[in-house]
DNA sequence: AAACGAATCTGGCACTCAGT
DNA sequence: ACTGAGTGCCAGATTCGTTT
C-alpha cells in the first residue's frame, strides 16, 4: 500500500482564504445556476425520485407479488405467501443475534406476535435503503433542471452514484464532480474511510469521459452542515480531492433549493400521496401462516402457538452456522 | 471542566453473483 | 433454482480533541 502513489492534486479552482475553507471547491468560479426546477414541477420530480426508489427496493416486489397474486387467484394459495413466510422464518432464525438470550426473551411468547416484530425489522432497514435511494434520483433530476451543468450522468453506474460535469469560468475548461451520496456521514464507518475515499478517486481517474478535472464528493443527504476535507483524528488530510457536503450545501449546489425546501416538498408530496410511502404492506395473514407453520414443523412452539421449550430453541438457533458468524471469520482471515 | 463536534468502533442487514 | 460468500450500506454508541 505504501508503494502506491498518492493522487496528485487536482488543479481547480480553490478556495484561498486562509480559513476553515482554505482549499475548498470555489464555486464562484463556477458556472452558476441558470435556473432550477418550478415549483410547480417540484412535487412532480419528487414523487418521480419516491417511486423510482420503491421500484428499487425489493420490499415493493413482494408488495407487488401479493396484490397480483391476490388478483390472479384467490385460493391464497400462491407460492408468494409460501415464499415470504419462509424468508422471514430463516431470517428470524440467523439473526437472532444470541442463541441463548433470544431463547430466553422468546419463552411462552406467541410465535405469530414474533412473526411481525421480525417482518417490521426487516421494513425498517429496508426504509433506510429507500430514502438512500429515494434522494439519489432527487438530486440527479434537480441537477437537469438547473441547466448548471454540463452533462448529469444515470444513477449507479460505479462508486459514484452519479457524476456532473461544470464549466470552469473563463479558462474553458471542465470539473468533473464524482457524488457518492449517503444518508449521514456516520453511513461510512470509521475505519472503511480510507479505503471509500480511495475507491471513489480510483473511480473518477478511471472514467474515459473524465474532463480536464475532477473533484470527489461524499454528500450527505440528511446531515446538516456546509463542507470539509475530511481528516482523520491527527489530521491527516486523506486526500486534498474528496470533500465532504453536508445537506446545507449539497442541496443547494446541485438543485438550487434549499435543503429545507427539499425536505418540506418531499413532505407535501407524501401528504398528498400516502400510498407512496406506506409500500410496506401489512403482514399478510397467509405469511404470518406460513411462518406458523415453519415453527410448528421444526417443533418450537406448543399447541398454543407459544415458544415454550428454550432448550429446543437454543439448538434451533445453533443448528446451522450463523452466517453473520462465518462473513466475519472469513473477514478476518482476509485482513491477514 | 463541561459542552460540543468529529472520529472511531461495533455489528445488523441487503443485494449481487458465482458455484452447484 | 438454490445457496453461500463477498461486498458494501447503514445507524447507534463511544471516544477523542478542541473550544468556551
Amino acid at each position: 500500500m505504501a508503494t502506491k502513489q498518492s493522487k496528485r492534486r487536482q488543479a481547480y479552482p480553490r478556495i484561498e482564504s486562509e480559513d476553515k475553507f482554505h482549499e475548498l471547491l470555489d464555486d464562484n468560479k463556477l458556472a452558476p445556476h441558470i435556473m432550477r426546477i418550478s415549483t410547480e414541477k417540484l412535487p412532480e420530480t419528487v414523487l418521480f425520485a419516491i417511486q423510482s426508489a420503491n421500484k428499487k427496493s425489493s420490499r415493493e416486489m413482494i408488495a407487488a407479488s401479493i396484490k397480483s397474486a391476490q388478483a390472479a387467484n384467490s385460493n391464497g394459495d400462491s407460492d408468494i405467501y409460501v415464499k415470504v413466510g419462509k424468508d422471514l422464518f430463516d431470517y428470524f432464525r440467523d439473526y437472532s443475534s444470541d442463541p441463548a438470550s433470544r431463547a430466553f426473551q422468546l419463552r411462552g411468547r406467541h410465535c405469530r406476535e414474533i412473526a411481525r416484530e421480525q417482518f417490521s425489522l426487516k421494513a425498517l432497514q429496508k426504509e433506510r435503503m429507500n430514502s438512500g435511494w429515494r434522494y439519489q434520483y432527487l438530486a440527479i433530476e434537480c441537477a437537469r433542471a438547473t441547466q448548471r451543468f454540463f452533462s448529469v450522468s444515470d444513477l449507479g453506474l460505479k462508486e459514484a452514484d452519479f457524476n456532473a460535469t461544470i464549466s470552469i469560468l473563463g479558462v474553458s475548461k471542465r470539473l468533473g464532480i464524482y457524488v457518492s451520496v449517503k444518508n449521514r456521514e456516520n453511513t461510512i464507518g470509521g475505519p472503511d474511510w480510507p479505503k471509500a475515499i480511495e475507491k471513489l478517486e480510483d473511480d473518477a481517474i478511471s472514467d474515459k469521459n473524465m474532463p480536464d478535472y475532477y473533484l470527489c464528493v461524499f454528500a450527505f443527504a440528511m446531515q446538516r452542515g456546509e463542507r470539509r476535507f475530511k481528516r482523520t483524528r491527527k489530521k491527516v488530510l486523506l486526500s486534498p480531492n474528496v470533500e465532504l457536503w453536508g445537506s446545507d450545501y449539497f442541496w443547494p449546489f446541485f438543485t438550487n433549493y434549499s435543503y429545507e425546501e427539499i425536505m418540506q416538498a418531499v413532505l407535501q408530496v407524501l401528504i398528498s400521496n400516502p400510498a407512496a410511502e406506506s409500500i410496506t404492506p401489512d403482514v399478510p395473514a397467509r405469511v404470518i401462516d406460513v411462518f406458523e407453520q415453519h415453527c410448528q414443523d421444526t417443533g418450537l412452539i406448543d399447541s398454543n402457538g407459544c415458544f415454550n421449550d428454550p432448550l429446543k430453541l437454543v439448538e434451533f438457533f445453533c443448528r446451522k452456522p450463523q452466517s453473520s458468524r462465518k462473513r466475519k471469520a472469513s473477514a478476518k482471515q482476509r485482513v491477514k
